[in-house]
DNA sequence: CCGTTCATTACCGCTGTGTGAACGGGGCAC
DNA sequence: GTGCCCCGTTCACACAGCGGTAATGAACGG
């Protein structure tokens, strides 16, 4: 999981061992201007803001944050009981806050909700694998942004492939696990669905589907591979 | 504003005092049986579940207020803090949780917030997507503003799908959430009801309901979202 | 050079779905 | 109470297309 950013710097001591417990990454953000600055490749996964001190600075980190193309979130606050007021027309800045003192638990279980409404909430169920995107939810797959039309059973073979990347499968292991264990047929079957496959992946990503040689097909790229 | 439902029946003074000093009307929900039956006409504005107290019932309202084609949002809880755990695993029960013994204005904050997130805290009366629009309120259905004249089970079904579009159901699922849980039937009676659905629609929009072969039915185009 | 393994194509049986029609129960008017 | 009508459900049938198999050709390895 990407880091989060956590104003002021250094975070008051119960915060930074709440977070340390909970075994999240954090990277204190000392002001506004170092968001970005101090933001990794992946991108902020999250930020706590604590308001209690420095409450125009914490606010203008939250500005800093929101105001993006991508705002970052989730986004909690700490801030005193005094400062409730604070939060009316700024609830465009933060997610959810939690009062101070807090609770290490309350603290801890405001972050996994919001955690969970960020990520779950909107993002469907995908399995992806470089260029290629299986979702779940609406049986569909695309790759590089061209929708695929796979049928029953070759979406399900992708999926399991996709699901197991750079492992190699026996045909009679994928007539099992894909078709089912009461399955009894030819293991040419499985050469067909693959042949068809990597037709409809196209010739640019047909070598997604490796054949290895008397073993059966490997999905992706062999951890070996130079 | 439409009403919250609250839990339990009556609610702790001090929540039914909050509730009135913040001007929200409200209406005391004894059970989940209750839910339904105790909805106004315009539908649940949130609900405030207090679960200090009962529980197991306060859990079993929030399942009932939540799982229908339009859940009831905002939902604040009422925990003590020993309860912290028992938030976990239960994430899609509830958008807020308030500490008890609450301090007024946490609370309030809290609700505010809520109401400003899920949207001016009035529940949908209109389900849109592309050219078709539901009015929960006056059971009509029209598409292109052309209205349908559809069955009760039809505009059950259509509601279903259009609250969830993009999605795949299988008939099973369907005839569990549409028909009821309760319901024992053949498949096959979906497929009907999906016909007359798509010939309703016109051959204009018969596309928006599609089905996947040896899965189910899915409403609209799935968004691919980054 | 031969045997083995895989790719490719064509074909056919069968499952799953669309379609039309009929049944039956519940509700409403009278 | 009685008749009718509407709506939900089920049945029968046709058909498209999916999945499995066989046949053939190509590639690989020893």
């Amino acid at each position: 999981m990407a880091a989060f950013a956590v104003f002021p710097d250094p975070p008051p001591p119960e915060l930074a061992r709440a977070l340390d417990l909970a075994g999240y990454q954090w990277i204190p953000v000392p002001d506004d201007l170092a968001v970005e600055r101090l933001e990794p490749d992946e991108g902020w996964g999250g930020a706590i803001i604590a308001a209690d001190q420095q409450a125009e600075t914490a606010f203008a980190v939250c500005r800093a944050l929101r105001k993006r193309d991508v705002p970052v979130s989730p986004l909690v606050l700490l801030v005193r009981g005094s400062q409730l007021d604070e939060l009316e027309m700024r609830d465009e800045l933060y997610d959810d806050f939690c009062l101070a003192p807090f609770q290490p638990r309350e603290f801890e279980a405001r972050l996994k909700h919001q955690l969970w409404r960020t990520g779950t909430g909107t993002k469907p169920e995908l399995i992806e694998y470089g260029d290629l995107v299986l979702n779940l939810e609406t049986y569909q797959a695309m790759v590089t942004g061209r929708p695929l039309d796979l049928t029953y059973m070759e979406y399900e073979l992708l999926k399991f492939f996709a699901a197991h990347p750079g492992k190699v499968f026996t045909r009679e292991i994928l007539l099992n696990r894909v078709w089912g264990y009461d399955y009894y047929g030819g293991a040419r079957t499985v050469d067909v669905h693959v042949r068809r496959l990597r037709a409809k992946l196209g010739e640019e990503h047909a070598g997604l589907i490796q054949t290895v040689r008397s073993v059966g097909y490997r999905f992706g790229q062999s951890r070996w591979s130079s």
